[in-house]
DNA sequence: ACAGCATTGATACCTAGTATCGTTTACCGA
DNA sequence: TCGGTAAACGATACTAGGTATCAATGCTGT
């Protein structure tokens, strides 16, 4: 009985074992929302090993299931793809509230590229993140 | 006697103490060349205690006279900010060799601005980073 | 010259992971 | 459906990159 769900499902289709504790981190990545520490992974599953969140995490992030976004003070927040959405994209950060919202920018990646052939480097990848406050923490 | 090191004199000017373990950290970065870590400044100079090492980087990092640089590994390296351009900036980092270049572009930071105004969110600042291989690796 | 407070070094602690290793378990083929 | 086996697991120790505490030291303005 192969799983249902898309996740479960790309994991095995890539030759990886669907596991408890997989399944496991799955499900409490989605009860936890928007955006989620490693830690609160771990807490809300004391069962389940420390290295084996890691593990299954730095996993998904090889896979492309989760973002790896890192905050203005440098704390790291994850994110899960959205269910058909995982092309490129970078992020804007709540340093408020922590939100994580995405966005894709052509004219951005195509002004990286001019200003990558200036620097007589052969630039391959970019790290873009933008903080500031969401729309509901303006109003407060 | 006012010292005649520019790094030193802004450091006295903004309020801050000469110290010795301050002088010995800029000179120590002066000696370690494009990009160091901390633990390259601290093993050259055992005799200074490892919190003040870490201490001297963050004032330095506050006062904007180092910037930090995030590698695509994760690993953090500091540089000198040049001597009279301290403008903002960013970095194009090599993967091979670690080398760090600046660069700075109007138009990528209009960009930014129009990108931010369609998120809703107010974006106050940004983090931008460049992966590739530099000139001299690329030869290779 | 010296008082006072910034700064220091030692030490303990912290977050975000990774390495090791003996045990368990998912999966595939018979 | 029953193994055999490699993948994955949990416990534990370790790492990198810092910060917190606190008594001792030493710049610096007067
Ligand atoms: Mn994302
Ligand atoms: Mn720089
Ligand atoms: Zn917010
Ligand atoms: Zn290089």
């Amino acid at each position: 009985m192969p799983s249902i769900d898309p996740i479960e499902r790309t994991l095995s289709r890539q030759g990886h074992r669907l596991t408890g504790p997989r399944r496991a981190v799955v499900d409490t990545m989605r009860l936890l929302g928007n955006h989620f520490t490693a830690e609160e992974v771990q807490q809300a599953l004391p069962a389940v090993g420390r290295a084996t969140i890691f593990r299954t995490m730095k996993l998904m992030r090889e896979l492309e299931m989760i973002c790896q976004v890192v905050l203005d003070d440098g704390t790291i927040v994850y994110q899960l793809v959205g269910e058909d959405e995982s092309e490129h994209h970078h992020h804007v950060i709540c340093s408020d509230c922590g939100k994580v919202a995405e966005f894709t920018s052509d004219g951005l990646e195509r002004l990286l590229e001019d200003v990558a052939s200036m620097t007589g480097f052969e630039v391959g990848a970019h790290r873009i993140e933008l903080y500031g406050q969401c729309d509901s923490c303006q109003k407060k």
